[in-house]
DNA sequence: ATGGGTGTCCTACCCCGATAGGACACCCGT
DNA sequence: ACGGGTGTCCTATCGGGGTAGGACACCCAT
């Protein structure tokens, strides 16, 4: 699993980190039991400190998707399936309908809307052989 | 012009409000020359302190998109409809395309999408009786 | 000229999230 | 037993954005 973090997104780095790990688990690329990066491992990488990262976790464990094994590493729990789908669609889901409005707001045609939504989908399923890059 | 914050959004009050100013100019709900509210009135009708309208409202004018005439008011500029028009633009197909690809990540499937964001337009449509079609 | 409206600017304070650096408890291979 | 990995916790500190309250300059109707 390869993390990322956009600087320029509205969202903080620790919510980032959480959002990503509830939408892998949601689309199934992690399964219950798999081992997530490190604290300190994630934070050198995505340039943070790994206070932060640690907060994503802990946040993630309160809501029963992450199992935290002590001086082993963080897990994906058994549950989490069922947990980050209900999460993440919702989610998205608010997500979505916001931006939507907004281009409503700004006086974007629902042709125009669609249009654009169909291109970012295309963009996003067309450079990734869904593995690593 | 009414106006409306989001406490839940993730983008700060100040912005929220620049945006709407920008997008109902864009959409053309504003025009060259109309007043806008006063920064002391506003503040207190989306109960937050002046200095953030204030803030909200110098922003624009630095980006051209309204005039101060001190002791009077502030109004949307000449060339505002241009700026406006690329800059919306810009700011939705942007956060359009972010939540899309979120969307993308939770696992949805093109179907789903399109299928929230024609819901998202609908919704928007029937309370809104639009005025330029 | 006056008073009430306008935008502008300034200083202080505060909250939240990220940062920094350290200390501790735990697990496991050696 | 030891050492290096793990997560956890703690205390500062910093910075952005919003808040609070005040002071000022300007315009205009009265």
């Amino acid at each position: 699993m390869h993390f990322e973090l956009d600087p320029r997104a509205p969202t903080p780095p620790s919510e980032q980190l959480a959002d990503q790990v509830r939408f892998a688990v949601a689309a199934e690329r992690m399964a219950p039991g798999d081992r997530l990066p490190s604290v300190r491992a994630l934070a050198a990488e995505v340039r943070v400190n790994p206070n932060t990262v640690s907060r994503a976790w802990r946040e993630l464990e309160r809501e029963g998707v992450l199992e935290s094994r002590r001086g082993d590493g963080m897990f994906v729990a058994a549950k989490a399936l069922a947990v980050c789908r209900k999460a993440a669609a919702r989610v998205v889901a608010e997500r979505l309908e916001r931006a939507v409005l907004e281009a409503c707001a700004a006086g974007l045609t629902n042709q125009e809307i669609e249009t654009l939504v169909r291109a970012a989908c295309a963009a996003d399923l067309a450079p990734r052989p869904r593995k690593s890059a």
